[in-house]
RNA sequence: GGCCCAGUGGCUCAGUUGGUUAGAGCGCCGCCCUGUCACGGCGGAGGUCGAGAGUUCGAGUCUCUUCUGGGUCGCCA
């Protein structure tokens, strides 16, 4: 029994009637959030995405039928009511933007009917994820999610605006791609029309934005869908959207610089927040040495301290053993955490074993000065206040020693600062702290492939002076990348690339690929080097981290529309599905059943 | 692939050392209510505890397996 809108056009949305509106005939549409019949007088609250605003009718002012149609609205009905602004007769809701005024109706139209849906349809929903994602177009209704996709859809028109500002062409690359084996897995595409072949699904546009530079198109940007079939995280979805960016003729201050300002921007415009220019910088070494991290959290300080020399002589094996192996003894001061008994401890003993270390050696000292060690017995009191010294270790506080190969001493007390400083709710979301990391390895090793693997990618620029280390030393060649970082957060990456063709090869040398190889995956790019290509440079964001993190959500889904599961399915329509094998059949695709 | 957490009416949860008809709030349904906005009052329906197996005289509660969801390590150039 839904009713034709014929004749009515909206005039506003619900929360942009203010007091300026008063007196005025109104055409509203929305959803019922709430009815609040007291007999004689009824409330209604109706909703869009631009807030609530509340309806009011009695038996005074109301013909009967108009009463009772009103009586008989439930939640999330969507209806059309035609009224006139009014001052509130009753007491003002301060809660509300438009709790100063209400509608009084004179028609209601009943659009669309609704049953009772599934779960409140709030702000600060308790409900589990899993139901919401599968009545995700309800979800979508959420104040809440509104305010986050509103906020994400702010932040791609400000960067068009920003990039077209500075000269950058918005240009599309294609999303059906040659597979390249390096990196992430790719999503593949079967083709029709050559069987038994694959497009891929880009990662990202890296080789065809390089093209664009080498075609003359010096500034390129692009809000771009990337796709990688790894594995899910709070923060990774299986597709995802960069904004991509590639430059001609600069070097790496030039991309850092017009990148500065866009945050800035954005943060201001959106947020109101100053970020302060220019970011801090820092290379990729020292925030390994003092954060363990190649994307440090700088909202609070718990940084590491290498005690190797201290206890390069000391009896306990563990520290001992680490360092004749080539690895190092380094430690974190959690301040206020020394009282913690024997089992608050031992839970972060089992959190750093679940970051890879074999275990976690403590000095915790109590209020009153009483020192516990898990290594006394190993180590003199003198050795130990010399620790204590070194790691500024005063009443309350909790010293936590790692003793491992650096990667995995890195792993562990990086990751347990970060812990430890959200138990103690030092993770402000609201506090926004920006950090460039430069001067990354060029390579690092894969244990798997047993050979050096590209740490950016293979079309990185090394550090001049680094050049003739490719072959002879890969281990120590620095890269010009640079990854932006907020609170702890990798938001962005991007480096300056090679444009010379014989460091390209050297390159491909390096990393275990023979001319064929390299003709054969990136052919097309190497041939178009040899045609006059510009020095370039760019950067990648991932654009929903970046939302998330200004949205100050905990999880990526909240500031994507559709988002898939940790198992890259979608509740909703249930993607991934099983297709016709009239379709397979098209594409000379058999599957075959895998047995456990 | 590993590890951790969760799964009890539509939603969010409680359920003591395993012990008779499994509770609450919200929502839903009915009646009443003229200034509510977390409206209020009275009444009502609704679950066999994710699934399976086991231990036991007896299992929501213990054990195992499994499914679903979340987090995380590996992985993510």
């Amino acid at each position: 029994m839904a009713e034709s809108m014929n004749g009515l056009h909206r005039t506003h949305r619900c929360g942009e009637l203010n007091k300026t509106n008063v007196g005025e005939t109104v055409t509203i549409m929305g959803w019922v959030q709430k009815k609040r019949d007291k007999g004689g007088l009824i409330f209604v609250d109706l909703r869009d995405r631009s807030g609530i605003i509340q309806i009011v009718l009695d038996e005074e002012n109301h013909e009967k039928d108009l009463l009772e149609k009103a009586a008989s609205l439930k939640s999330e009905y969507v209806v059309a009511i035609v009224g006139t602004v009014n001052l509130r007769g009753g007491a003002v809701n301060e809660k509300l933007s438009t709790g100063d005024i209400e509608i009084n109706p004179s028609e209601i139209r009943i659009l669309s009917e609704s049953e009772t849906p599934p779960f409140p349809i709030e702000e600060n929903s308790k409900t589990k994820e899993e139901l919401r994602l599968k009545y995700r177009f309800l979800d979508l209704r959420r104040p809440d999610i509104q305010k986050n996709l509103i906020l994400r859809s702010k932040v791609a028109t400000l960067t068009r605006e920003f990039l077209a500002s500075e000269g950058f062409l918005e240009i599309e690359t294609p999303t059906l791609i040659k597979s390249t084996p390096e990196g992430a897995r790719d999503y593949l595409v079967p083709s029709r029309m050559r069987p038994g072949n694959f497009y891929a699904l880009p990662q990202s546009p890296q080789l065809y934005k390089q093209l664009l530079m080498c075609s003359g198109y010096d500034r390129y940007f692009q809000l771009a869908r990337c796709y990688r079939d790894e594995d899910l995280r709070a923060d990774r979805q299986p597709e995802f959207t960069q904004i991509d960016m590639e430059l001609s003729f600069v070097d790496q201050e030039d991309v850092m610089e017009v990148n500065e300002k866009l945050l800035a921007k954005l943060f201001d415009e959106i947020l109101g927040i100053k970020i302060e220019l220019p970011i801090q910088r820092m290379k990729w070494q020292e925030a390994m040495d003092r954060f363990g991290s190649d994307k440090p959290d700088t909202r609070f300080a718990m940084e590491l301290v290498d005690v190797g020399d201290l206890v390069a002589n000391s009896e306990f094996v563990v520290f001992k053993s680490a360092l004749s192996e080539g690895g190092i003894v380094k430690a974190i001061n959690a301040k206020g955490e020394g009282n913690r008994g024997r089992k608050q401890i031992d839970k972060l003993v089992e959190f750093a074993k679940g970051n890879g270390a074999k275990g976690l050696a403590y000095i915790a000292i109590a209020d009153d000065g009483t020192v516990k060690s898990s290594f006394a017995k190993f180590m003199s009191d003198e050795e130990r206040d010399a620790l204590i010294s070194r790691m500024d270790g005063k009443p309350g506080d909790l010293l936590l020693f790692a003793a491992d190969k650096k990667n995995v001493v890195w792993q562990v007390l990086g990751s347990l600062r970060l812990e430890i400083a959200n138990q103690q709710g030092l993770l402000k979301p609201n506090e926004f702290k920006f950090l460039w990391v430069t001067e990354f390895p060029q390579f690092e090793y894969s244990e798997e492939q047993e050979r050096f693997v590209a740490m950016h990618h293979p079309f990185t620029m090394p550090f001049d002076e680094d050049v003739d280390k490719l072959i002879s030393d890969p281990g120590a060649v620095r890269a010009k990348a640079y990854d932006i970082t907020l609170n702890g957060n990798e938001i962005g990456g991007g480096s300056v690339r090679i444009h010379q063709d014989d460091v390209q090869e050297k390159m491909f040398e390096a990393l275990g690929f023979t001319k064929e190889q390299a003709n054969d995956q990136f052919g097309f790019l190497l041939e178009a080097f040899k045609y006059g290509v510009p020095p370039h440079a760019g950067l990648a964001y991932g654009l929903d981290r970046l939302v998330m993190l200004m949205a100050e959500a905990t999880s990526i889904r909240d500031v994507i529309a559709f988002p898939k599961n940790k198992d890259a399915v979608d509740l909703m329509s249930d993607a991934p599905g099983v297709v016709d094998s009239k379709q397979l059949d098209e594409l000379g695709i058999c599957t075959k059943e895998t047995e456990e």
